[in-house]
DNA sequence: AAACGCATGATAACGATTATCAAAATCAGA
DNA sequence: TCTGATTTTGATAATCGTTATCATGCGTTT
């Protein structure tokens, strides 16, 4: 039904998969590449079951991110946002529009010399976030 | 009284300096390289200026933040937090470690390239924020 | 069936930030 | 210097995303 992967990291994890979190997990998997906010979240899994309530939404997600199946992130001191993980994206460098807000992603692997040096320094680095405020390319002709 | 550079900027920006905004001024300048809470501001603003109120705190960080006097930024969704904002620092990039929560600067002109990069797509970039995540070297030890 | 544990949904509580508003301070012009 | 307009301030109410609480329900194991 869902991918190894996923069921994988369910299982590993002690997880049941109730109809909530399937709901949750089918919006996700449906709106990849999009940055959901717990509330639209919410409103789409109300499609597939109604009373489903925003307190589970937001258990779910937060759980979801905790084993990696969900990448949550916050642009601009606004609200969280959460996105499907795939390997794909890890490295979650964000263009933020700061006239239509739209996000689009880059992938890059340059920081990874900037990693190794802090790693030289002594620390040890988890994990990154790169994010860039510009115009996109259509807003800016505007 | 204060470098030519703020005085100035205030200037351009028709802002009158208030004994509150002086309160504010100085304790940002007396605690750059800190990260420093709105909160925190206030506490540390009421010493030389008992009835100054968080409101105007606020506001005022915002001001000085619109006209780059300060940097605003958040780490992991928890809440603003200010700096001073010298050319030094321009390049916000910081390493928060995921055990004793320090905050510490790299500096670096690597993301140069990227920007280069997004430009001749099209982008106009207007700032970036590199955060990594890591353990730091004294925390790593233990 | 009984007892347990986990999941759920409604909603109260929280905490950081923003908005409101009357009072105080400051400024500009006569 | 009076006077009226504008700005700033401080107290506090309001907002809003998120978290905590708690009674209820559901599934599993004795």
């Amino acid at each position: 039904m869902y991918d190894k992967i996923i069921t994988t990291k369910l299982k590993d994890n002690n997880y049941k998969l109730t109809e909530q979190r399937a709901a949750v997990l089918d919006v996700m998997l449906a709106n990849q590449g999009q940055h959901l906010s717990a509330e639209e979240v919410l409103y789409l899994a109300k499609k597939e079951l109604p009373n489903i309530g925003i307190a589970t939404v937001y258990r779910t997600l937060e759980r979801f991110a905790a084993i990696n199946i969900l990448y949550k992130t916050m642009f601009a001191g606004d609200k969280y946002r959460y996105e499907f993980c795939n390997d794909r994206n890890h490295q979650h460098h964000h263009i933020i529009c700061l006239d239509c807000g739209k996000i689009t992603e880059v992938e890059d692997v340059l920081l990874n010399n900037l990693e190794h040096y802090l790693e030289n320094q002594g620390y040890q680095v988890v994990d990154h976030d790169l994010k860039f405020y510009a115009y996109c390319p259509e807003c800016k002709k505007k």
